[in-house]
DNA sequence: CGCCAGATTGACT
DNA sequence: GTCAATCTGGCGG
């Protein structure tokens, strides 16, 4: 992975990523799983982002391509890539993993940081050159579908939520 | 400092 | 389907 792939606009971002594979080392072993779902949010012109505020979270989502953002929101630990140029705050949002050497149920944004041992210490961390967490390539032989992001109260009329097609590790819709 | 919304989850009628 | 537990971050609702 290089910066360069994160500097595009959150929705190509977001849609780029499902397949490949995050992986956490703990204890000297390595924890990976695939990228199965995942959400773009833009800037205060997004209602249901957090760019909206003048906080710490959109200092973050104005970070460099590949900071890595994580924010608490009911008791989850929510997973964040800032992606784009400086000047512009966006992030893709990590909703759902398919793990691949080990067991948890990852089918959710609160639940697969809770298994990849993901928490607010890796907050404005840089996923390059990163000891405990990465991102590798993989094969992406499946159909990508999407929809309207899940759980937000005011979403855009645009589809941001991408996520592999016929994959039970997909988070559940309600 | 207190209040409240929220990109959630799990339990329950 | 409904609902409440739980906590972080932003703001003075």
């Amino acid at each position: 992975m290089d910066k360069s792939f994160f500097l595009q606009d959150a929705e190509n971002v977001a849609r780029d990523l499902l397949g490949k594979v995050l992986v956490r080392k703990v204890d000297g072993i390595q924890r990976k799983a695939r990228i199965v779902e995942t959400e773009a949010y833009y800037d205060e012109k997004d209602p249901a982002s957090r760019a909206r505020q003048n906080g710490d979270l959109r200092e973050t989502m104005l970070m460099d391509a590949g900071t890595i953002l994580v924010y608490g929101c009911h008791n989850n630990w929510l997973l964040n890539f800032v992606n784009n140029k400086k000047g512009k705050a966006e992030a893709v949002l990590i909703r759902a993993l398919q793990p691949l050497n080990f067991e948890g149920r990852c089918n959710g944004p609160g639940l697969l940081t809770k298994f990849m041992l993901i928490d607010k210490s890796f907050h404005k961390q840089n996923l390059f050159s990163n000891k405990l967490i990465w991102i590798e390539e993989a094969d992406k032989e499946f159909e990508i579908k999407k929809s309207f992001r899940i759980g937000v109260r005011k979403d855009l009329k645009k589809k941001l939520r991408f996520y592999v097609k016929d994959n039970p590790f997909v988070s559940r819709n309600r």
